[in-house]
DNA sequence: GTCTATACTTTGATAGAC
DNA sequence: GTCTATCAAAGTATAGAC
């Protein structure tokens, strides 16, 4: 058990300040001041920078997002009854966080499409992460390779969507509803 | 026919501007140069700075993007060949413009829903006028209206999760697959 | 209405003492 | 590794001549 070390604070800091405010809103110096660590040593742990930093927070992000769907379907057995878990675990959270934390990279990745590339590629080998293990979830249920990889898309695609509508209106109905469609679309693509 | 106005070329540019880098990414400066508009001119035409200019261009992006819709509701009379339609349309305009132009306003919402809520409010205004048209537009076309309000927050969430997707992993296919999947369950809310 | 100059703050980044 | 001081650039905003 060893306390948060500096180089931890500053990338959780870090993931907290982009999903709440994104990339360009957040400063280097308020995540110093957040993570409670000297100016300095920011650029000790990320000589890159900013961009270097934020190419390590989305892809921890990333990873530990992906991990929050993992426990749900080794704990829910049924693949239907799992996806409607994940997104009503998902409203629960932004709800309660005040309509602030949704998906962690969301904001990040469409900011820094058409300006970075080091974090564009960053945020694309994170969603390709989560669309090759969503699908292999769905095959492994005995869905047909190609329906399980448009079943991901479709489920991932819902979800993002529903976060924007869910953060800007202040109601975690869309999540519900997509939810809803999504839980439809598994139990069809399984023939139920 | 008048020439762009000054303000008029503010907005434009800011429009654009926003789409592609977001509001956090986006200098004042930045704005007036695109506009070719002297600096002062910002100023004189929003009193109330950037968080004025960007209210004004979110509704004026709300109400332009919801027009393309209504375009080619008018022009495709099926319901399901005119969602089909837009998500063709919005994957074509994605890769055309190198994958920087999707959602005009979906960037900024998740930058600002935490930070500003004047901004905040402006583009709930906008997803709900989105919202309701296309529920209308649905129950127009014979379908119940709770089931339409729920496919409206269907399509739109399936468009908009599908655009983070393409823009970050750089291809067409989430939106394709978001239209496939849109289509689908129109079709099955009409009985098809 | 246009344009320039300027004030003030914050940004990302660097250097160097400790 | 930590911390402070400092830099140049960019950020928003204002004042005032034209």
């Amino acid at each position: 058990m060893t306390t948060a070390g500096t180089k931890e604070r500053i990338v959780e800091a870090s993931a907290e300040c982009f999903r709440r405010r994104g990339y360009m809103g957040t400063g280097l110096k308020q995540i110093a001041a957040d993570a409670d660590a000297a100016f300095g040593s920011l650029y000790h742990f990320f000589p890159g920078g900013k961009e270097e930093l934020g190419a390590e927070v989305i892809r921890r992000s990333g990873r530990m997002y992906m991990q929050l769907f993992i426990d749900i379907a080794l704990e829910v057995p049924d693949v239907v009854d799992a996806v409607g878990r994940f997104f009503a675990d998902a409203a629960k959270d932004v709800e309660e966080s005040g309509y602030a934390d949704a998906c962690p990279i969301a904001t990040v990745a469409l900011e820094v499409s058409s300006v970075s590339e080091p974090l564009r590629e960053a945020c694309a080998e994170v969603f390709e992460s989560w669309l090759s293990s969503s699908t292999e979830y769905f095959a492994g249920a005995g869905i047909d390779r190609e329906e399980a990889g448009r079943l991901a898309l479709q489920m991932l695609s819902l979800l993002e969507g529903a976060f924007i509508f869910s953060r800007a209106m202040r109601t975690t109905e869309p999540i519900l509803v997509a939810g809803g469609a999504a839980t439809k679309a598994v139990a069809a693509a399984l023939g139920r």
